[in-house]
DNA sequence: CTGAAAGCGCTTACAG
DNA sequence: CTGAAAGCGCTTACAG
C-alpha cells in the first residue's frame, strides 16, 4: 500500500511538504530543477497522490458519475465509451450505474451517485421529471437522450430521418405503414411516434400503430404475426433491437424482408450492421451525443453558460428496404 | 453544496460529532433514540456523509475499479452489469476504463486506476502478463477470462462445449472443419484454438484454421472467400461477433447457413439470438462471471484466502448448423 | 519560488 | 453508550 506521502518526499530531500504538493498540482510554481528532483524521488519511492485526500481539501473528487438504464441495450457501450474517454481526455474518471431498466430505481441511484462525483451525466433516464430534479438538485448535470426542464441537454432529433425513412418506403411502393412503439415511459419514443405520427398525417399515409412495448428483440419477434395481420408492408420500428425483432419474427412466418417486407430500425446499433441483410436504420451520432454532453458538463462545472445541444439522426439504407411486393403496390 | 456536516449536526442536536459519526458508520453502537435524532436531523438538513473525507480517514474509497478492452464488443456489457451489480450489494461502486482495444495502454491505465480504488477487476486483458503484473502490484487484483501468474482468477472454460460442438459438425455429415482464430494476444483465442485443434487430432478430422484475427465482424464477412475455396463446411469461429460475420460474407457469396454451411459462434451474445436465423453457439455463464470476480475480490480485499473459479461454457444449438450438403457427404 | 500552518470532513482508539 | 482529540494526506491562502 502507499505509505509514501509527499511529506516522505519531503523529507528524503529536505524541503517543504507544500513544495512538493506544488510539484505535482500546480508544477509550474515550482523551480524546474526543484521539481524534477521531486519527480525523481516520487518515481523511486512509487508515490502517487492520494485521490481521497486531494478530494477533501479541493472539494473536488476528479469522478462523474453516468447513469445508464440497461448497459445491454446496445445503444449504449458506444455512449458509455464515448463519454468514458471524452472524460479521460480530461482526467476525470467515471463511475457507472445501471438502473437495470427500472426507471424507479433510477432517482434513489442517482442520489447515490450525487454523493461521491462532481457531475453527473443521465442518458435515456425513465423517471419522471420530477423525481429526477428533485434527484440531481445540488449537483451539476447534464441528461443525454431526453429534455428535462432547466437541465442542459444532449439530444438526437431523428424527425427529419425519420420522414425520410418515410418517404423512402412509400417511394418504395409501400401503402400501408406500421410503427412500432417503443416504451411509454421514454422520451425518445414519444418523439420517434409523434414525427412518424405527423409525417402520416401530412402526406396522408395509412398508418397503424402498435405498442408501447418494452422494446426488447422478443416484442418485435412477438409483434410479427399482427403485423402481418394488418397488411402493412412498411416497418418503422423503435430502435434497432425491436427492427430485428420483427425480421427474425416475421421470418419464422415465412415473411422475409426486403422481399416481402420493408423493415426500418432507429438508432444503428451494432447488430444493425451485423444482421444478414443489414438494418436499413436512423444513424445516430452516439459518439458526439457522449462527447458532447461532457463538454457541457465541463461548462455547468466550471459555471460558464450552457447551451442544450441538438444533433440529427440520418437515414443510412442498407438491406432491409426495398420494393413493395407486387399484389400490394397500387 | 453540501454544506452540511457532522458537526452542523451535532451542533444542532447539542451532542458530539463522534457520535454522529457512529450513528451513519457503525450504528449498533449508538443508543436507538439518539441514533433516531440524529437521522431525522440528518435528513432535514439533506446530510451526506462526505466520501472523500470517509476515504482519508479509513482509507477505502469505497471503490473498485472494472478495466474491459471494449466495451462496445458485445460481450462486455452483460459482464460489466453483472459486475455492477454485485459490487452494488456491498455497497461498492464501479469505476468503468475501456482500453479502446489497444493492449499496450493497459498498464498506464491500470496504474491510473488502481490509485483511487479498493479493487480491481481486469477482464480480458491484451497486455503482456509481466507489465500487467507490475501495474498491479499492491492493490487487490482479480482477473476476468485469463489467468496471469500469481493472480486469483475465474475464467470460463469452453474446451468441452467447443468438443461438443465439433461433434455435434461431424454428427451432421460436415467432414471438413474451419477454425477462425481470435487475436493472437487474446487467451481466450488461444485456448478455444487448442481445445479445438486437440479434438481434431484425436478424431482425425480436417482442419483448416485461419486467422489470427482482431476478430471484428468485418474479419468475419472478409474471411468468406477464403472459407469457401477451403471446402470446410463445417466452421468455428473465435466467437459470435466473427461468426456473425462469417455468415453474412457468406450470404454475399450465395452460401447459406445452415443450407451450405454450418457455423459456430461462441459466447452467446446478445447478437447470437437476433440474428436470422440464430446462431449456434457456446453460452458463457457472463452473469456469474462477474459475480465470482466481485466475490473472490472481496476475499482477497478482507485477506482471505481465495481460491480461482473455472466455469463452463455449454453448447447452445440454434438455427446455422444443420446437415451437410449432399454434394460434400461422404 | 518556498515554508509554516490551518483546514477539508470524516473515523477511531482511548477514557469515561 | 458518548465525548475529546488526534490523525488520515492533501491544498492553499498568507508571509516571506
Amino acid at each position: 500500500m502507499s505509505r509514501v506521502t509527499i511529506y516522505s518526499i519531503a523529507r528524503e530531500l529536505g524541503i517543504s511538504a507544500s513544495t512538493v504538493s506544488r510539484a505535482f498540482s500546480r508544477p509550474e510554481l515550482v523551480r524546474a530543477d526543484v521539481r524534477e528532483q521531486i519527480m525523481t524521488e516520487a518515481d523511486r519511492l512509487g508515490y502517487t497522490p492520494n485521490r481521497a485526500a486531494r478530494g477533501l481539501a479541493t472539494g473536488r473528487a476528479g469522478i462523474i458519475g453516468l447513469l445508464v438504464p440497461d448497459i445491454t441495450n446496445p445503444f449504449f457501450p458506444p455512449l458509455v465509451r464515448a463519454v468514458e474517454q471524452a472524460a479521460g481526455e480530461r482526467d476525470v474518471a467515471v463511475l457507472l450505474v445501471d438502473a437495470g431498466s427500472n426507471g424507479a430505481a433510477e432517482p434513489r441511484l442517482v442520489r447515490q451517485l450525487a454523493a461521491q462525483v462532481d457531475g453527473l451525466v443521465i442518458a435515456s433516464p425513465r423517471a419522471p421529471s420530477a423525481a429526477l430534479k428533485e434527484a440531481v438538485a445540488g449537483v451539476r448535470t447534464v441528461v443525454v437522450n431526453r429534455t428535462i426542464q432547466g437541465l442542459p441537454a444532449v439530444i438526437c432529433d431523428n424527425t427529419g430521418a425519420l420522414r425520410e425513412a418515410a418517404d423512402h418506403l412509400v417511394g418504395h411502393g409501400h401503402k400501408k405503414l406500421a410503427l412500432l412503439r417503443g416504451p411509454a415511459t421514454s422520451w425518445a419514443a414519444g418523439r420517434r411516434a409523434q414525427a412518424v405520427r405527423r409525417w402520416a398525417d401530412e402526406r396522408g399515409v395509412e398508418l397503424v400503430e402498435l405498442g408501447p412495448f418494452e422494446a426488447q428483440f422478443e416484442d418485435g419477434q412477438a409483434a410479427a404475426r399482427v403485423l402481418v395481420e394488418s397488411g402493412a408492408t412498411g416497418i418503422l420500428a423503435f430502435d434497432d433491437l425491436m427492427a430485428a425483432g420483427v425480421v427474425s419474427g416475421l421470418a419464422e412466418l415465412g415473411v422475409h424482408a426486403p422481399a416481402d417486407v420493408s423493415v426500418v430500425g432507429c438508432d444503428d446499433v451494432l447488430l444493425a450492421r451485423t444482421m444478414t441483410p443489414a438494418l436499413t436504420t436512423v444513424t445516430a451520432p452516439i459518439d458526439q451525443l457522449g462527447r458532447q454532453a461532457i463538454e457541457l458538463l465541463g461548462q455547468v462545472v466550471s459555471g460558464e453558460p450552457v447551451r442544450s445541444v441538438r444533433l440529427e439522426g440520418v437515414l443510412t439504407v442498407r438491406g432491409t428496404t426495398g420494393p413493395a411486393p407486387r399484389r400490394h403496390r397500387g
